[in-house]
RNA sequence: GCCGGUAUAGCUCAGUUGGUAGAGCAACUGACUUGUAAUCAGUGGGUCCCGAGUUCGACUCUUGGUGCCGGCACCA
């Protein structure tokens, strides 16, 4: 006799077990038909899982986030049966929900193809509508292995011999197809209503590259038709913020296939450069840090003594002068702790900041270059900071505030943000003393600073573990921007010593740490977050000066100087156009200030101004126009 | 690097079942002197990514590269 408790507090008494199915058919019929799955005492679970004790039941349908997640794991089952019908042979490996859809590794003899993934769809589409009932079965683990052998599929085969002893095995059966599976699954392929494959991708089996590549097939899937619709949509206008595009048509920057993963600076690109650069430089200097700049390019001889060249020698660019072999330098670190090598230094000295805006290459595999967000030749906002192991924390939290700072100056918040912590990997330099200390130090300052971060065990670099501080771009993707290393190796190798106390002389820890990551990668996740319409102090160009005929040329030209001299990036378009054309012109460009000057401006001397938005900010002098910008240029992004 | 896709005018893209290409915007020239998101007319512009092959003939077919795009792997 279960007593079913719903959340909304209300009980109903059942005389025998009943299914999740049966429960929502007493409720009502609507109710009945929307059901998915349920959650039994917090258990997910198929609809058809029967109640036989008194229960907290909820109800899951396509309104539930958890009942979106359900309808994209039965459509990736959909996929493989459809998929499997078509193109016997194939076999079936893994299957997962992602991020709005799902998708489904096979192997077969073949890649598919788009042409391919039209037909499956459409055969997914016929099955659905055949509404067949899925069902699931509990079997050992002799059962499914034998079961899966029969079937030919070995991968599932050896899914199953690794599964821990005591889970039970489960498999879900549509009509005459059957997929190893946890669950839970809609009651039947009709609830699957929207849904569309969106591309065809290679994968490894079990992520490794030493293994087979499969086919993937992304799909996404959706409680209804409007929703996927939705989705569709909202991939279209993420996709008109994507960097590159914008990259092209603000003209900032281009690359080019004589150099590939090298970014070419156009004069408005440049400016957002330069401009961030003098603003980083602003904050560096403020928090302690001194500037410093080192070679390009460093005899091989360094490279061994740090270690750089047994571990990373492939991807490093070299070139020879006169029987040396020399490298570009892919990071700046060995070359900071030459400075620092540079007359002895004392506890007194320490922490001792060292930064450059340092310009590294690394040889990237080609699939990982992406627009300017992975590229070869990058600039770093890099800093090296010499300290003792009493002064991780403090130089720790001091890094996390000085980079919350900054981004807050972007208009990034902690939401915007992911923070992951990489500890101590199976290979590693450092007592596990020292390795206690330097993680603790890590997730202390951390926590100290509430912030929600993850941890990925066993991430963390040879030498040390690292906070990564990732940002997201237009689509989703994350892309690590800011980090915060400690390393107990390098200082060592490469001979780092100060004198302590008493006198004695002690190697220091080294905290590696970037703010933006690199230039070019944090510009790119700007234009994206903006859809290229920077903040004033970062736009390349921050005023447009526009005549409505050649009568105002010049009041329009002393306007140019006076503002040019007042700082500001200003451009006088005297073209002759009709004001409208300029307007449209410089909106698309997304320059903020709009300035048009006709003869009633030009005889009070004032300046009409309207905004990149389409306000009208309607008439003012001169004067009140430049303290307006100055104004507006000093709150950075904050308010903007 | 691996799998799939893709490369045509400055940009966005169409096109040729093998007979060397076209639109819109941009550029240039001219007219118009204009009041808050596109004035009109005309002109010029292409090694159809690169190499090799098949063919009477290749932008198109085959093949080998390269870049780019989407993933995977990588990311000191």
């Amino acid at each position: 006799m279960p007593v079913i408790t719903l959340p909304d507090g209300s009980k109903r008494e059942f005389a025998d077990a009943v299914s999740i199915m049966e429960v929502a058919q007493d409720i009502g019929p609507g109710l009945a038909k929307a059901t998915l799955a349920g959650r039994i005492n917090g258990e997910l679970v198929d609809a058809s899982a029967k109640i036989t004790d008194n229960s907290e039941l909820s109800i899951i349908t396509a309104r539930d986030e958890e009942g979106v997640d359900v309808i994209r794991h039965s459509t990736a089952h959909l996929l493989a049966m459809a998929t499997q019908d078509l193109f016997p042979g194939a076999q079936v490996t893994i299957g997962p929900v992602i991020d709005n859809g799902f998708y489904y590794d096979f192997s077969y003899e073949r890649a598919f193809n788009m042409e391919d993934l039209e037909k499956i769809e459409k055969r997914m589409g016929e099955m659905a509508k055949q509404d067949i009932t899925i069902e699931r079965e509990v079997m050992s683990r002799d059962e499914a292995i034998s079961a899966f052998k029969d079937l030919g599929e070995e991968y599932k085969v050896e899914i199953i011999n690794a599964l821990p002893g005591n889970e039970e095995i489960s498999v879900y059966r549509q009509g005459e197809w059957m997929d190893l599976c946890r669950g839970p699954h809609v009651p039947s392929t009709g609830k699957l209503k929207a849904f569309k494959l969106m591309r065809v991708a290679g994968a490894y089996w079990r992520g490794d590259s030493n293994n087979e590549m499969l086919t993937r097939i992304y799909g996404t899937a959706w409680e209804d038709k409007k929703a996927l619709k939705g989705y569709l949509h909202r991939l279209e206008e993420a996709e008109k913020r994507d960097h590159r595009k914008l990259g092209k048509r603000l003209d900032l920057f281009h690359m080019q296939e004589e150099a590939p993963g090298m970014v070419f600076w156009h004069p408005n690109g440049w400016a957002i450069y330069t401009e961030l650069e003098k603003y980083m430089r602003e904050q560096q200097i403020a928090r302690g840090y001194q500037e410093i700049k080192t070679p390009l390019l460093v005899d091989r001889s360094l490279w061994e003594k740090s270690g750089h060249w047994d571990k990373f020698g492939d991807d490093m660019f070299t070139t020879n002068s006169e029987n040396k072999e020399m490298a570009v330098k892919p990071m700046n670190c060995p070359c900071h702790v030459q400075v620092f090598n540079q007359g002895l230094k004392s506890y007194r000295d320490l922490p001792l900041r060292l930064a450059e805006f340092g310009a590294c290459h690394r040889n990237e595999p080609s699939g990982a270059l992406h627009g300017i967000m992975r590229v070869r030749g990058f600039v770093q906002d890099d800093a090296h900071i010499f300290v003792t192991e009493n002064q991780i924390q403090q130089e720790v939290c001091d890094f996390i505030d000085m980079l919350h700072d900054v981004y807050a100056d972007f208009g990034f918040s902690r939401e915007n943000m992911l923070y992951k912590l990489s500890t101590r990997p199976e290979k590693r330099v450092g007592s596990d003393e020292i390795w206690d200390k330097a993680e603790k130090a890590l997730a202390e300052s951390m926590d100290t600073k509430g912030l929600p971060w993850e941890e990925l065990p066993g991430e963390g670099a040879f030498y040390g573990p690292k906070i990564e501080f990732s940002l997201k771009d237009c689509i989703g993707r994350v892309w690590q921007c800011g980090t915060m290393q400690v390393d107990f190796s390098m200082p060592g190798r490469l001979g780092a010593e100060y004198v302590d106390e008493n006198g004695e002389r002690q190697t220091p820890v080294m905290l590696h740490r970037a703010t933006l990551g690199s230039f070019e990668r944090f510009i790119g996740i700007l234009i994206e977050h903006f859809e290229g319409a920077m903040p004033t102090w970062l736009a390349p160009k921050q005023v447009a000066l526009l005549n409505i005929t050649d009568r105002q040329a010049e009041y329009a030209l002393e306007l140019e100087e006076i503002l040019t001299k007042s700082g500001i990036r200003v451009k006088a378009d005297l073209r002759n156009e009709k004001i409208g054309f300029k307007i449209r012109e410089h909106t698309l460009n997304k320059v903020p200030y709009l300035i048009v000057i006709g003869d009633k401006e030009m005889e009070n001397r004032t300046v009409a101004v309207r905004t990149r938005k389409g306000e009208d900010l309607s008439t003012m002098s001169i004067e009140a126009f430049i303290e307006r910008l100055a104004t507006d240029i000093s709150k950075r992004s904050r308010t903007a």
